[in-house]
DNA sequence: TCATACACACTACCATGGTAGTATGTCAAC
DNA sequence: GTTGACATACTACCATGGTAGTGTGTATGA
């Protein structure tokens, strides 16, 4: 199921990598034990750098530790979830109302190229390569106007909707949703307009927590506490 | 210069917690290196628990991390500070915001308490003591609003500010000038001018940036980048 | 005097062994 | 059948040894 590592380069963080690739699609479920021992031997390393991963997995909240007990993939905690919508909400409003009117002609044209790239993916239902579109097009937002930081910290809370979105029921238009909405965020950017740029990644955002919630209505077995 | 760790505790919590004030408080100096090896003697522990602090301390970035070379105090970067000003506001004024006018009573005696503390530490100059009651202050916001992972990030962005604040020069009026702006944001809170609330806590903020930019022309040696 | 090769001391990094603590299953006593 | 004590099999946690990679000083050559 994992593969073994790569030995040219740091082995922790490509556990690290791994695991939250295996939990954010839910190849690793809620409530799945992991062992630091099981882990090393499946991924023939030694205990210790699985160990450093599991405790940064930790820290972002992905599992949970219990000393002397286990380590376990975290349950989707609800409130967690539309607490890191609301951290989203805060900091991507702020950072397209800074961006707005600022963006550099390389950043319009990449923009462009992005959502038009987001549009063939939606027009071939090709749901993953929408969904990693759709994170490059937050990213650069936030790299443009020049807060790197901001979407380290946005890219953590937003683990805990990944690994629902992932598995999110296919529901008819709500692709085409979220690409209008952001040809719209974009278009307010570009012309300057700050307070709808603000107003309308709001409602984006608003939208993908949504969807979260209609999971938990569907797959109740996956969420906790 | 470090004591010895408990043994009845979990060693690596207790490890991270000291280094981190040693380097908040600038009992550690940036550029500093900080050996594994030296670090596990000092403290009478193996070296596995100080690595695991020190990433954690890499992870939020208050060292440097250089593989096969040395771990270092970061030096403070003016573009990190900012940034982490921005992620604070645009946080701390969605919280007030969300919580203006659903105070309850508890929250309001125990907000009005502190705020009686901070005017008497302010009366006695006693800037350390108001440096804990501001950050109860800040603290007591979020949760209140039920919104304990804010306050975490709050808290780790706010480690940049820290170290400067920590030994930024005397400023006669500094104390009174946020005391006041904490009683502005606390009564709009209380009575519920969302707007008002969020405005104060902007100017308040930014008053804190202040702080640490007056401190990068008379301390430059602790800047880098 | 200066440039270059090289030995050495140092680092973070990973492997591995041992230990205290927790859960679980088994068996005896009631 | 129920409850309690206890052995056992796990766990995370810490200690320690070994290794590859990096910087630095030193000797050797021109």
């Amino acid at each position: 199921m994992l593969e073994p590592v790569n030995n040219r380069m740091p082995i922790s963080p490509q556990i690290y990598e791994r695991l939250r690739r295996a939990i954010t699609t839910l190849a690793m479920l809620p409530s799945e034990a992991l062992s630091e021992q099981d882990l090393a031997q499946q991924l023939g390393v030694s205990r210790t750098p699985v160990r450093e991963a599991l405790i940064r997995l930790a820290d972002e909240g992905l599992i949970d530790i219990l000393p002397q007990r286990g380590s376990f993939v975290a349950p989707i905690r609800l409130s967690d979830v539309e607490e890191a919508q609301f951290i989203r909400e805060a900091l991507e409003v702020s950072v397209v109302q800074k961006l707005a009117g600022h963006g550099s002609s390389a950043f319009i044209a990449a923009g462009r190229v992005n959502l038009a790239q987001q549009a063939k993916a939606v027009a071939e239902g090709d749901r993953e390569l929408f969904l990693e579109l759709d994170e490059g097009f937050h990213r650069s937002l936030c790299e443009e106007a020049g807060l790197p930081k901001s979407w380290r910290v946005i890219q953590v809370v937003k683990l805990q909707m990944d690994r629902v979105r992932y598995l999110s029921l296919p529901e008819p238009g709500h692709l085409e949703t979220l690409l209008a909405q952001h040809v719209a965020i974009f278009e307010a950017v570009e012309t300057g307009e700050a307070k709808q740029a603000g107003a309308r990644m709001a409602a984006h955002l608003r939208e993908v927590l949504r969807t979260v919630q209609r999971l938990n209505v569907a797959r109740p077995d996956l969420f906790g506490q």
